[in-house]
DNA sequence: CATGAATGAGGGTTCATTCAT
DNA sequence: GATGAATGAACCCTCATTCAT
């Protein structure tokens, strides 16, 4: 029905690995076309496997989705890595790191709301991962405090969820592209001291 | 549960009226306790109805969640003159509207998603309402910019949004109750010019 | 789909009663054929609507139950009737009515488990039938006693429960059919004054 | 059953014995806490096996049952045993082999059923120990008729199946304790010869 | 106009059983 | 042997929307 990758033709035990990637793959294609409330039944059924399957490796949306932005982690473990080593001024490495959340926090259409409920419920998956990213982000604002380039009554975690905050608002296929960008600007004058 | 019992017997169409009053008080009942997602079915239910007669009214969620913000409109409406009146800073003022737009815009568990939704799709029934409060931003934004009180880059339109996304943080009961206050008082940081 | 019955080709307003009806003769016979656990959905399919017109009808398993047996309810009060008129002896009479509600809780396998529990969980919907079958077993086994037919220290909640309980014996096509006569024997000696 | 020698208690087949005790130790608990319907998957979790080690010691849920039950025989068996020698009264022998067989039949919520079924079909693993105990059943019961103690109709596997029909009305907790005290005194009424 | 029955895809979840390793 | 991943049918239930009456 759907051995598109060819990835999944037997099932010798090794495809535990494999099938949890091919999950991955067909999640994050379908994710990316129908948004983070799509069917995970027809995620299962894309990737020619039962929902139990499904289920065995996921238990639930959230952990899927975890799953998925785990991959994107490196992606922007590395970015970290880089703006640490290459901007220099603590301002503009806050500026970029927040940049680079942004991008990872529209992955996919919808994504912002289960972030923003993971800051509430701890139970969520997604919880820890957000944690990681909000201490970062102090990292980087402690940063540019110290050197005056940010206010200081400002906490990471605001800036966080204002991070989430512009990416919702750009959900949606915004016709007008110019508004995340200024809302993203706004920000920034918010928080930096010119 | 009140109908039936007798007291709309005989007229017509002043039933129509009566109905439609009623599905909107049982409806901001219900939506205040149960968020915007919550059943229609649940509140024609509740209102003694049948879903048909519920939707005959109202086409779908957005067309009832338009109602109900009109019925708030005088309110803002009357924050708006009022602003107009006594407020004779044109920086403040905006700021007073804008705070008033959050309240609107919190009426309801959820109801920014709705609301930013309708600035993308103009077919929503909530478009132009929030059409009208654009507008109503951008004088005010545009007094100020006058008095050299806000950033000249700045449009009516990107307030609107930063305030529907301070809001959608709000949502889902914080924990944090900081964090809205803290977004709003960066956002103003960023549109404002000291 | 299966309009086998062609009972339900249109669908006018009437069918609210057709359709019930017709779920009832579909589910009749899926529960004689399948017993009482089968799928609730493959009845909804086999009557060609969907599960939630099943679901409107019957929100549960046990409901659908309920009025299966209330269909048959009238057989019973019936045969209640008849046994009043014509038996004169109260003893055979008491052992008559016992033989009804014996075939009345072998219509479907498995049946007597849902009356065994609707006996302790008062919330069933099967429970307020077996509470009144409860009454009129005492009504004839007090009879019965008067008469000096049946033992005083029985109580008519335990005969119905011996009736259940020969009729759950009976279940599943034992091979040997004699067995459910001799427990029926058995009973009625338990319970008769010789 | 088949084990063979005993001799070998060293090497490879320990772990097989050891995990076998093990899981039937953690089945005994498990289905007196949740019954005889509880997940075998959860049985092998609980007992750190895969389902599959689970399965090859016991390829299905009445496996399980039978091997559980089996452990239990010693104590019916012994019970047996002390009953031939102590009770001198035929008809109280027979009363009391009944009563350990009431015992035995509760061991755990639900167990009445797969016992009736098995002794329909005879290729589950319980048949043959229910077969046993009717034989057993039949040799007090024969004892008894011949000493005038229980009426001559009566046949051993009648015996056997109220006494599981009053252990199935006895089981889920059933609110009045007295009924199944009244069907057993309603039983012996039954077949004893006052 | 009001009604409410019908629709039916879709939701998440469970679990006995098989079988590659 | 032991393992545990895979399977996939089945479960019950929800709800926005349509449409005959």
């Amino acid at each position: 029905m759907s051995d598109t990758t060819g990835a999944r033709a037997r099932r010798p035990r090794t495809d535990a690995q494999r099938n949890r990637t091919h999950i991955l793959d067909v999640a994050e294609q379908y994710f990316s076309e129908h948004g983070i409330t799509g069917s995970l039944d027809a995620i299962a059924k894309q990737a020619g496997i039962g929902p139990g399957t499904l289920y065995r490796h996921f238990p639930n949306r959230e952990a899927l989705l975890a799953a998925l932005l785990k991959a994107r982690e490196d992606e922007l473990v590395s970015r970290h890595d880089a703006i640490r080593r290459e901007v220099r001024d603590s301002t503009e490495a806050l500026a970029q790191w927040l940049e680079a959340l942004g991008r990872w926090s529209t992955a996919f259409e919808g994504l912002p709301e289960p972030l923003r409920m993971a800051l509430t419920e701890d139970t969520s998956p997604l919880a820890l991962t957000c944690q990681g990213y909000i201490t970062i982000t102090d990292e980087f604002l402690t940063a540019a405090q110290r050197d005056g380039g940010a206010r200081p009554e400002v906490r990471g975690r605001d800036l966080f969820l204002s991070v989430l905050a512009t990416s919702w608002v750009r959900s949606a296929a915004m016709a007008d592209e110019s508004s995340p960008l200024a809302l993203n600007a706004l920000m920034r004058t918010g928080w930096a001291i010119p």
